[in-house]
DNA sequence: AGCTGTACCTGCAGGC
DNA sequence: TGCCTGCAGGTACAGC
């Protein structure tokens, strides 16, 4: 589900919430999404601790607890946290839930069960899998031109590049699409052989696109809601995304799915072309 | 080094 | 209605 504009949301409407609430107990209907401690370790550890804030890095949710405690939370593709009073409704796909003091709770579903929880000490945050390797937060002053330039200098497709977490932090299947639709960068170019013009288009892009699609309150094509419950908006932008067959916006070409890196690829043949688009008749 | 295929799970839509 | 296939926002890992 979440990628950096719906864990950002999702993180912000928590926020407000459950900070400064108390766990009172944490009830575990599958095991296995915890990685870390074991299960009962985890359950032992996180009682009676308190939330001092809420952090975002890339796509992972980081409680920050006291006790130099942090719970950090991967939704992976279908997990939902939802934050209500009791009783909650609860489901089959309802697998943790962790009750505070005054009687309120928090919940995690996750229809796939592909998301991931750990209970680490604040030295140890580099034994999450995946959160020490994470790229530069592409919202961040630390995303220069000059890095992303950097990066670019790979003969990797754009596609793969801008998906591995590594380069950039936070970008999913859904935002890489659009982001190179705007930007006129076909999915399948190298990375290498983006010409100076196109790289700098690129990079304005993705900041654009991911603060479009914060403001929006991120994008809800399937199951994606906030720890309120509530769904983004930004699924009315998408042009390109799940639009295979219908028709460009801009040029009326139908748009192309084909599959790049394993994912479902979808991109305008005409506005984003194979060969370096000149942008003013210039041809390479 | 970069990339593909596969695995992990469940649900839904579409074709027959 | 049922069965089958393909598709789905995530990452990790083996192997070319």
């Amino acid at each position: 589900m979440p990628e950096l504009p719906e864990v950002e949301t999702i993180k912000e409407s928590l926020k407000q919430r459950i900070s400064f609430k108390k766990i009172k107990e944490v009830e575990i209907f599958c095991a296995k999404l915890i990685k870390f401690p074991e299960v009962l370790q985890f359950v032992k550890e996180i009682k009676n601790k308190k939330i001092k804030g809420l952090e975002r890095r890339g796509k992972y949710l980081i409680f920050k607890l006291t006790y130099n405690t942090n719970l950090v939370v991967h939704l992976g593709m279908t997990g939902q946290l939802i934050y209500s009073d009791l009783p909650l409704p609860i489901d089959k796909h309802t697998h943790l839930l962790f009750h505070f003091e005054d009687n309120t709770a928090l919940q995690y579903r996750d229809v796939r069960k592909f998301g991931c929880l750990w209970l680490v000490k604040d030295g140890c945050l580099r034994f999450v899998s995946g959160l020490a390797q994470l790229g530069p937060e592409p919202l961040s002053q630390e995303f220069t031109l000059e890095y992303f330039g950097n990066i670019l200098d790979k003969k990797s497709i754009i596609k793969y590049l801008l998906l591995s977490q590594s380069n950039l932090a936070g970008l999913g299947n859904i935002y890489v699409d659009e982001i190179l639709f705007r930007a006129g960068i076909s999915p399948e170019r190298v990375a290498a052989d983006l010409t100076p013009r196109e790289r700098e288009k690129l990079y304005h892009t993705i900041r654009w696109v991911l603060e479009e699609a914060v403001r929006a309150r991120g994008t809800s094509v399937v199951n994606y809601i906030d720890g309120d419950g509530k769904k983004g908006n930004y699924q009315d932008s998408l042009r390109v995304y799940r639009r295979s067959g219908e028709l460009c916006f801009i040029c009326s070409t139908p748009i192309k799915r084909i599959v790049l890196a394993g994912r479902g690829t979808y991109f305008c043949p005409k506005c984003q072309p194979l060969i370096p688009s000149s942008g003013r008749g210039k041809k390479v």
